[in-house]
DNA sequence: CGGCAGCTTGACTACGGTCAATGACCGTGG
DNA sequence: CCACGGTCATTGACCGTAGTCAAGCTGCCG
């Protein structure tokens, strides 16, 4: 697959995104070995097994989860254009976790080995991947309060706006809506809520005029009401940066 | 207060944690600037402030939690000795939770303007942060799939074979015994429980005699019991770099 | 048209929350 | 030295949110 080039890269344009330096560009550039396309549904990374590999997302949905022992499947969190995948595989030798394309993704692919080489030689690359996971790991902080303290209406609140937030922020909506592309059962496992109730809480959402959601398309009325519901601050989606 | 000097850091002797080179031990001995204590329920640092330290916890146990708008609090682990503090105030700005002392903690202080020095001069430590950090969010992911899939009594037994595990490739288990200092009322924040039903749950684990705490002393006569409660798989406690 | 996956709805159940009373322990002050 | 008050843990009674089971419904694809 022919790569984009990084110079033009469709992601770096949004006000989500740091600039890059041209020297970043540059690197980055050389960093990038190619692209990936992987298919709804396709496994991305896989739960036990390391990766040569490591992909920032250039479009597309996914999960990232945990599978137990006995079946249970948690969803952790949900993947969108930017992030980055693979990181822990990269450091820590294997993936504690499954990344899944919920939609058709194309993947900028980097190699694990390569690592190293960004350490020593861009001190700034570095310290923007270090602060990529300390975004995440503030995110998975949330994420435990919720599901440790909120009750089901706040949780899917909460889960709906944030997703409508870094869609909005990643320029995705059009015509007061964005894609959604996961199934129930996805929003169900994110949450620590069984289908059958995920439904119910959705519906409620709906008879409160919360939310419209059909068609893998989600529409926030009020998006104002919706973050009180969540009981989310009304910050800015933080620019970050990007790999 | 004066500082013990890091080629003589008694933390670093434990297999727990990986060797320095000397280069390294170099390195931090002037990297940091100072120790701290902090009392028994004093705050470390603060949610919504930012901080001109970061720090490394030396003695001492305390816990992450984050303040909901409510009043509700959710604990989103514990912190033990080898931990680093303070990173993510120093990343992004300001700290996303509040760090508490439950027991008297020593500190070894790091500046937070000296960061940037540490990625441009030492990749190698740099590297070892951006590990601790994907070390600590796979360990947030393992907790995110406890509070969404487990019930009460799992739970429980997941958070405490966690702590005894922890604590014990400390070198903190002696006669039996590990250090307990935490509350009730902060295990059940930690895992999303009601103080009386944590109360009941730890009741019940007594009976089953999976556990003795009392004391702020925990026992456990059958670990292997415990982790297959925990559904947790039988590794080592992998060996972590400090800072 | 049939079959399947995903969503919805109803009926019943149970895990864990809430409220309240009591007990154990400890530091403080009379 | 003991009484008092505070914090933390325990226990009982009751209740409500969310899980389970099961039956239908919808839409899609072969």
């Amino acid at each position: 697959m022919e790569k984009t080039d990084c110079a033009r890269c469709p992601l770096r344009r949004r006000r989500l995104f740091k600039d890059f330096s041209p020297d970043e560009v540059r690197f980055m550039e050389s960093f990038k070995i190619g692209e990936e396309l992987v298919p709804a549904g396709g496994i991305v990374l896989s739960q036990g097994e390391s990766s040569p590999f490591l992909y920032t997302v250039l479009e597309g949905f996914g999960t990232r989860s945990i599978l137990l022992e006995d079946g249970r499947r948690q969803v952790i969190n949900f993947v969108f254009p930017g992030d980055l995948v693979g990181l822990q595989a990269a450091l820590m030798g294997e993936m504690q976790h499954t990344v899944q394309a919920a939609s058709e993704m194309r993947l900028c692919v980097f190699r694990r080995a390569r690592l190293w080489e960004l350490f020593s030689d861009r001190p700034d690359r570095a310290f923007d991947l270090t602060w990529i996971g300390a975004v995440e790991e503030h995110f998975l902080g949330e994420t435990i309060a919720t599901l440790g303290q909120r009750d089901a209406l706040e949780r899917m609140a909460w889960a709906l706006a944030r997703i409508w937030r870094r869609l909005s922020a990643l320029g995705l909506r059009v015509n007061g809506q964005v894609p959604l592309p996961f199934r129930q059962s996805e929003l169900a496992d994110a949450l620590g809520l069984s289908v059958v109730h995920t439904s119910r809480t959705l519906s409620t959402l709906r008879s409160m005029n919360m939310i419209h959601w059909s068609k893998q398309l989600l529409h926030v009325p009020d998006e104002e009401a919706l973050l009180a519901l969540a009981k989310l601050p009304v910050e800015i989606e933080q620019t970050r940066p990007l790999m």
